[in-house]
DNA sequence: TTTTTAGAATTACATTTGTGATAGATTTAT
DNA sequence: ATAAATCTATCACAAATGTAATTCTAAAAA
């Protein structure tokens, strides 16, 4: 275990795979990955550096290893939505929030689900 | 012009120095730019990749270029958001904000803040 | 128990990204 | 006009990332 923070677009393709599956071999992984599949190899080097990252680990079963995350999908989400916001909105949720209630990205509907979804989370 | 989309680690850096100073020679982008400072020539080779990527232009002054941003931080700041909505939160703003929340991310206080400005915008 | 076979580990190589020295060009000072 | 200074362009190389063949190992079949 070591570095954590930035997954590169190969680890990420992998990590996507594994917490869609839950649990899973690498030939699973690529059974559900996108054209062009990687081959088995290629996604075994990736696992390995995942675990060297502490994103993923595996138990044995009879002659393969089940694979899983140890950071969840949400975890990391948070992870990567917090240097979004450092780089882009000064690392303020509000600032993000601000620029998308601007800039036409939202209709009145939407808006109004999210006032409906925050006024729920302050209970 | 061709690419657009992503931009790797150096470019990034470069963008928003650029960005902050709206218009810079290499020299001014460099100053600006956090230890340890690259060289002028490292600086140099990014343009050159930002510019065919659509992300700079420049104009000559005397011996040397200005250099000036012909994709605005928010629009960049969009895409890049956008994409992080796709890998994580199903394409959806109101995944994101959902997701945030949730987990104790925001208190009451910002809660209220965020309720403000879209109420704000929907004027 | 040997052989076969499926999967993991190792190793090699290609591509992309990052860094900067050196060469070339042009403006300004002498 | 020539030299010096200051910038850009070209080129070379290093490091990180991506891809996969080959080798090794162990489980299952014969």
């Amino acid at each position: 275990m070591r570095n954590k923070q930035t997954l590169t677009k190969g680890e990420e393709e992998v990590m996507q795979a594994l917490w869609t599956l839950g649990k899973a071999t690498g030939k699973e992984i690529i059974a559900i990955m996108s054209e062009p599949k990687p081959k088995y190899t290629t996604v075994a080097t990736f696992l390995k550096i995942l675990q060297s990252k502490g994103y993923v680990s595996y138990e044995s079963e009879g002659k393969s290893y089940i694979y899983y995350p140890t950071i969840s999908k949400e975890e990391h989400a948070k992870l990567a939505t917090t240097e979004l916001l450092n780089s882009y909105f000064g690392g303020s949720f509000r600032g993000m929030v601000s620029f998308f209630a601007q800039n036409e990205n939202l209709s009145v509907g939407e808006i109004d689900e999210l006032l409906d979804i925050l006024e729920q989370s302050k209970k």
